[in-house]
RNA sequence: GCCGAAGUGGCGGAACUGGCAGACGCGCACGACUCAAACUCGUGUUCCUUUGGAGUGUGGGUUCGAUUCCCACCUUCGGCACCA
């Protein structure tokens, strides 16, 4: 009989208090143990925990709990990534300055996040907003532009509109090229920016070797990266002498290059158009740069161009061959110029058909020929086929032919071997105000100097005027504008850009070692121990923006000799979303949004968290459901009146007691299992199983006190990381000293969980046709004796004898009659 | 178009390396308790034309046996897309 009943809202505030007190989740330096740093994406402070955070913190902290219990010392912190945007756009619409806005919505956050119930060491609490922390920050900057990886440079860079600042590759979505933040689709602006040299690392960052990151996010990553090998091939100009260098994947196809295309912004353009043709090539610059990049990048459109009068030279014929711009050659790919090969690419193809160019078959396959007319026929290197028009090498096979003439080229001078990649350097100017300035000051005489270190952090100035106007707040800011040039003393202006908010969060898991720490970004001490994140929990929606800038910043970070290791995160993986009851995204507009708070209150964490583990696959996410709830809140409130009862059985079954200790060793063995690949769904599950045998053992009061108690307490060890505050609550209410939560994570007995008889399946052509009951360990002769003998089997069989007899043995018999 | 993930009862979802499809939960139905309702407890719950048959998006295949493997499709979601 229950002597209280479960008051989730009194419990968990109670512990809330007595853990705090007791510093149960103070995380240090213990070198007697196995270290585990568990990391999982820190929020930005919106002012309200979504349940999309408690999707993603519970279970991680439920994994970090788990691994504690199995006796690792887990590191597991928390903080916020509190620069950005919304704050600044929240601000103007409520004239509050941003750092209060901020400060006010962390305050909240801090309690919300306690509420959960999870193990965060807040001693360790970075926010990216503190100075403490963005002098370190800036710190990196200037380190970065001291390995030549910051550089600044004027470019063509796409801008956000209604985020009235630029935007990094990264930050650009989508097939409209929208801004990642708010949608809005971007434009190009030309503006001096600065970038920091993430192609440096292109190559090293295709390589996932060392680390267990889902396939999913190294696929992203790899196309995001997209490296293509090839060959630069330098054509000359017919007139003028000029150079001009393009990037190809087939420099077998050379022979058939009949034209070149360069994009519009090309340099080189003004000097190879003749007069004639100067105003209709000026014509169409003006048209390309007016138009947006979305209509300039559908590939459906049709292909349109201009011929600049100029010729070229093609290096391995000699031959005159027309230039051309058009805007299906991108200035930012390759060298912003291609060799038009007609016969053997599409969009040359397409190109040459319209405009009437001359089409140069140079490789053909066996089944085409000469009658079959024009067409673009792209032949890979894996298929059959020869090279022909092209001088030596004609007959050759295309297999191999890329190699053949890339050497060829590079004896004679006229090109080398190249690999282009895709990715684009990190463009980290930003035109806001809520941001960590870049410390930079510009001096007539020394150009772009470096604040020094003693001078960290450049501190961002409270009283500006923050309206966003597409240039930033700063520079109107005359008392941070104005300062001397750090090397001569001469009046100089800083940069008055920000920065962008992933570069706060590129490196903040090395912050959380030592948020107080001023020698230097974290204290190595810390690092040598704690270092790197053993397992990273978040969203997939980071793939390729923060998962690349935070690898990108882990491997600078070895190459200045601050770290050892070459990745940030040894293992990753990323949980779905929680969708509205309507199975569609959450959203304020569609009214679908599911309150935590409003859950906690009705329910109590515990069965929240126990929900949001059980409702779906974590890496799948899934709807949510209001009734749903109910299942784990029932299982929570039988766990309370079941370790609150006073068990006297009325007599002992063997049998009974034990099914249950089976039961009991059989359920241990699945949470373990299940906890440590993220299945926390079917941990739940095996949990609501146990819950079932042990309600009908004390129905039937027929089992052991000892397989009672076994019982009962390996459940409360089994749900600490799940339910932590009700599992700490009965513990203790059991009269245990020490918390749950600092007890081993149990053993199972495998003689124990074993079943000693087993239904074994009678199929007969594969369909089932009986069941038996056998001892576990029979033999598969036995088994088919069994199963032969068996009158629904004989009845079946008729007399006849089966063809074949399959024992698959613990499971089935399959006779083929 | 290319790449990736997914499609299982009324619903969310289980099913380890090919071996009882539907664990666990929600919902629903019936029964008990109650003046009544809620709660709670018990029983049942894939479908059908039920001595049986069908069934894991569709159509084929391999196999004694396929949700699982192979081939060809369809649908949904996510990413990329004139990348030379």
């Amino acid at each position: 009989m229950s002597e209280s009943n479960y008051n989730p809202a009194e419990i968990e505030a109670k512990w809330q208090e007595i853990w705090e007190e007791q510093g149960l989740y103070r995380q240090e330096i213990d070198k007697s143990k196995p270290k585990h740093y568990a990391l999982t994406m820190l929020p930005y402070p919106s002012g309200d925990l979504h349940i999309g955070h408690w999707y993603a913190m519970t279970p991680s902290d439920a994994r970090a709990r788990f691994m504690r219990m199995k006796g690792y010392n887990v590191l597991f912190p928390m903080g916020f990534d509190a620069f950005g945007l919304p704050a600044e756009n929240a601000a103007i619409k409520r004239n509050i300055h941003p750092a209060k806005w901020t400060k006010a919505n962390i305050e909240r956050m801090r309690g919300q996040l306690r509420s959960m119930g999870t193990m965060f060491d807040w001693e360790r609490e970075a926010v990216t907003c503190d100075p403490s922390y963005y002098k370190w920050t800036q710190w990196f900057f200037k380190k970065l532009m001291e390995q030549g990886l910051a550089y600044r440079k004027h470019a063509a860079v796409d801008f956000c509109p209604n985020c009235n600042t630029t935007l990094a590759r990264e930050q650009v979505w989508g097939e409209d090229r929208h801004c990642e933040r708010c949608g809005t689709p971007v434009i190009k602006k030309h503006l001096e920016q600065w970038f920091f040299r993430t192609t440096a690392y292109a190559e090293e960052l295709l390589d996932f070797s060392g680390i267990d990151w889902p396939e999913r996010v190294k696929v992203m990553q790899t196309n995001w990266i997209g490296r293509s090998e090839g060959a630069n091939v330098v054509f000359e100009t017919a007139e003028g002498g000029h150079e001009i260098k393009v990037f190809t994947t087939r420099p077998d196809t050379l022979w058939g290059a009949t034209f070149m295309v360069l994009a519009p912004e090309h340099p080189l353009v003004g000097a190879v158009t003749t007069a004639e043709q100067e105003e209709a090539v000026a014509a169409y610059q003006a048209a390309a740069e007016r138009m947006s990049s979305i209509d300039r990048e559908s590939a459906d459109r049709e292909k349109t161009g201009v011929f600049t009068g100029g010729y070229a030279i093609n290096p391995v014929n000699g031959e005159q061959i027309p230039i051309w711009i058009a805007d299906y050659v991108l200035m930012d790919y390759g060298f912003g110029a291609i060799m038009a090969v007609p016969a053997h690419d599409e969009r040359d193809f397409a190109f040459a058909q319209k405009y009437d160019l001359d089409i140069v078959e140079v490789i053909r396959g066996s089944n085409r020929t000469d009658e079959d007319g024009p067409l673009a026929e792209a032949y890979t290197e894996k298929e059959e086929g020869v090279l022909i028009n092209s001088g030596q090498f004609s007959g050759i096979a295309v297999k191999g032919a890329v190699s053949k003439v890339t050497a060829w080229l590079a004896e004679q001078g006229k090109g080398e071997q190249s690999i282009n990649y895709r990715l684009r350097d990190w463009l980290i100017s930003r035109q806001r105000y809520w941001g960590s300035p870049i410390p930079i000051v510009y001096c007539d005489e020394h150009g772009a100097v470096p604040v020094p270190d003693d001078e960290l952090p450049v501190m961002l100035p409270e009283d500006v005027a923050f309206m966003p106007t597409g240039e930033s707040p700063l520079k109107s800011h005359e008392g941070f504008l104005n300062t001397t040039c750090p090397v001569c003393g001469a009046a100089a202006t800083r940069e008055t850009d920000t920065m962008d908010t992933f570069m706060c969060s590129s490196w903040y898991q090395y912050r959380y070692l030592s948020p107080d720490y001023d020698e230097g970004p974290f204290d190595p001490e810390e690092g040598a121990y704690w270092l790197p994140v053993d397992q990273y929990t978040g969203g997939i929606e980071h793939a390729t923006m923060h998962l690349i800038y935070t690898r990108f910043f882990t491997k600078a970070m070895r190459d200045m000799g601050l770290v050892t290791d070459d990745e940030p995160m040894k293992a990753l993986f990323n949980q779905g979303m929680v969708l509205g009851e309507d199975n569609e995204k959450m959203s304020k507009s569609r009214g679908n949004v599911i309150a935590p708070d409003d859950l906690v209150q009705e329910f109590g964490a515990d069965t929240v968290r126990a929900y949001i583990m059980f409702f779906a696959k974590w890496e799948l996410g899934g709807p949510w459901n209001y009734d749903g709830i109910k299942g784990p809140q029932r299982f929570l409130r039988d766990v309370w009146s079941l370790a609150t009862a006073d068990y006297a059985p009325e007599g002992e079954d063997e049998e009974a007691t034990a099914n249950l200790r089976r039961k009991t060793h059989q359920v241990i063995a699945k949470v373990t299992d299940d906890l440590e690949r993220f299945a926390f769904n079917t941990a739940v599950a095996a949990l609501m199983e146990l819950r079932n045998a042990l309600v009908e053992a004390e129905r039937a009061a027929n089992v052991s006190v000892g397989a009672w108690e076994e019982g009962i307490e390996m459940m409360l060890h089994l749900l600490a990381p799940i339910a932590p505050y009700i599992s700490e609550e009965l513990w203790s209410q059991r009269g245990h000293e020490t918390s749950i939560h600092e007890q081993a994570w149990p053993t199972w007995d495998e003689e124990i969980a074993k079943e000693d008889t087993i239904t074994l399946v009678v199929q007969v052509n594969g369909k089932v046709r009986a069941k038996i009951e056998v001892a576990a360990d029979v033999s598969n002769a036995d088994a088919e004796a069994a199963a032969l003998s068996d009158p629904a089997i004989v009845e079946r069989l008729a007399g006849k004898e089966p063809r074949k007899v399959i024992v698959v043995p613990g499971r089935l018999v399959n006779i083929v009659a």
